[in-house]
DNA sequence: TGTTGATACTCAAGCGTTTGAGTACTACGG
DNA sequence: CCGTAGTACTCAAACGCTTGAGTATCAACA
């Protein structure tokens, strides 16, 4: 391993290795046009000399810039501490990083200057592929990505981005198995805080919520939007625990939804969950850090983000995916959800 | 605004201005040669086709290309749930932004790893510059990074990291400050749970920790290391809690290991804080959101990464720059620290 | 022995920029 | 009216790689 001022190229193991420039390109790139012999020799001593290829004069000329773009689009500075991100970001990266693809990250205030990076990327030539994350309700994001002529994967239900490369989760259906599940165990006052409904994965989860309870005959739950924050999952949780008809049951939408709502309850002095029941969505070790530990809709999200890299990857290569169903989420059950065991105190007027 | 299949490139905004491609490169990049009227023309063109100087031909010929990297060295694959990773990137991102630099992000399982990923980086001249986060003792990375001949900071005390360029906050005098509060408060047995001290922030605040304790003739403090993960700060706070002589007030290394010490706590049957304070390193709305809402050393890690961010692209651009004090960390009290106040209810034997 | 067809290579053009050297034009002092 | 200096531009080489076209060698076969 010499490590050399000047970067090494691909003539510098040309010559060492007696053959032409074009020679190197064909045994490292593993095509026909060496001997086994050559091929061995230009690779052992490019090995050797720690050699790789200038990723600009192989992006310049063969159109790969070997990297794909992501970009956060979150207004709040903090809502990046919700670990759905970060988990689902090294899952991607691990995928990505298989083919030597690396990852090229963006945060964007909002959707304008999350299309305008797409634009910047794509004229630069940038990247070869992108993944669009937090699908929308009537998201303008993959049709105007498909004008822009380059490979993309969408994170979400292919309902709302009919004719993209999807990969998703099947959210309704978890949500109806949570629902069934909390009936079994007593409850039939439910409640959901969730994200705004402009996202596509809360409008799907809360019309299955709705739907799961209407089809049991239960009461129609209470369904809370609230701002994708703690702050707001606080007002929220404080709103739908001092209401008159309390819910027995909350579902959040998130992880540090749920966390802000069990926060909540304690401070009403409510016992999570003799008096109410907090169920998280996604599921990280924040959930079972807590007391009690969150019981989570919980999905691998790391394998989440690996599903969508290796999907990526393909339709780079030209391979024209389906969208692909990567899991539904299944209730882990820990100490956040039970039956309703201790009288209600605030309705008990403690 | 046109969206066209083929990219566009300098030769067709100079067919469209009727000059040559040298007069388009002259006119974006703000250097003399053409006059104000064509400069303008130029740009306007530009502007309106949407025009992006493809990076990959930039790169090979300007030898800059556009990106930095980073790399995340974490044995598990859930510790990227803490918020400070996630805070520190986006101000990272946000101050490269500025100047068009982009933001190549990768996951490393060990530092071997960590390495082969700079070197080939460096190799392929796809980075300007490197982030290093997490300065560890004898860290072999700074003196390796410089060998490769590419401007880097690095994250951390520059005593762990003689003669480079390096964004630090002032760990020591944070913790210091924090155990004379807790003092103030009445506390005597002190505790830290810590990351491993192969972390150079842990030894200093490990040593900074027992020094204020020694100096205000308090007991010497207990400090237990553990894993970096919730599961250890777990065990490790059960072990404090459940000891002879328990500590009555804790600070922790993070987030995550103070959301679990205080889910040990609440387990334990312990009420926070009048049984025991708990101290949180860093800040987030995490802290902010568990009840009883978390005392945490705060400080604005978003502005700790653009600040790295800004000094990054400063080396870049040759301005060899001093190591940078960011900030000392301020204690914000919050419901989990406060004086003792019940009897203790496990040592009077609950 | 000459033709064919592989095989193993080399040559050189080209990818889209930047940049130092060169050129045409204008203005101005002597 | 010439020389000079500046301004506004163009030319062409270069960056490091890939790739289609070309060439040399050699075995097989008629």
């Amino acid at each position: 391993m010499t490590t050399s001022r000047r970067p090494l190229k691909m003539a510098d193991i040309a010559a060492l290795a007696s053959v032409s420039t074009s020679a190197v390109s064909l045994a490292l790139n593993d095509r026909p046009g060496v001997s086994e012999a050559t091929r061995q020799r230009i690779l052992s001593i490019a090995t050797e000399l720690g050699w790789f290829p200038n990723a600009a004069a192989r992006a310049l000329v063969g159109a790969r810039a070997g990297t794909v773009g992501l970009v956060l689009t979150r207004p709040a500075r903090d809502i990046g501490i919700e670990p759905f991100y970060m988990s689902f970001i090294a899952g991607l990266e691990a995928a990505l990083s298989v083919q030597r693809t690396g990852l090229l990250l963006q945060f964007a205030q909002d959707e304008q200057a999350e299309l305008d990076t797409y634009r910047r990327w794509v004229a630069e030539q940038r990247v070869d592929g992108l993944v669009l994350l937090d699908l929308r309700v009537n998201d303008p994001r993959p049709g105007l990505v498909r004008d822009m002529a380059i490979p993309f994967v969408v994170i979400g239900d292919p309902r709302y981005a009919p004719g993209a490369t999807a990969v998703w989760s099947d959210d309704g259906a978890a949500i109806a198995a949570t629902v069934r599940r909390l009936v079994e165990l007593g409850h039939r006052r439910l409640a959901r805080v969730s994200e705004q409904t402009t996202m596509a994965h809360t409008t799907i989860r809360n019309r299955a919520f709705v739907e799961a309870c209407t089809g049991l005959d239960l009461p129609s739950p209470f369904v809370v939007e609230a701002a994708p924050s703690a702050v707001g999952s606080r007002s929220a949780t404080h709103q739908l625990l001092t209401g008159t008809t309390r819910p027995t049951a909350i579902v959040y939408d998130n992880n540090i939804m749920a966390v802000a709502g069990l926060g909540v309850a304690h401070e009403l002095g409510l016992v999570v969950p003799d008096h109410v029941s907090l169920v998280a969505y996604d599921d990280s070790v924040l959930c079972e850090s807590t007391h009690p530990a969150l019981s989570a809709i919980s999905h691998d999200v790391h394998s989440y983000g690996e599903h969508a890299g290796r999907l990526l990857l393909d339709v780079i290569d030209g391979v024209d995916s389906e969208p692909s169903l990567d899991s539904v989420p299944r209730l882990i059950e820990r100490g956040s959800t039970g039956p309703l065991r201790a009288p209600d105190p605030t309705l008990a007027g403690r």
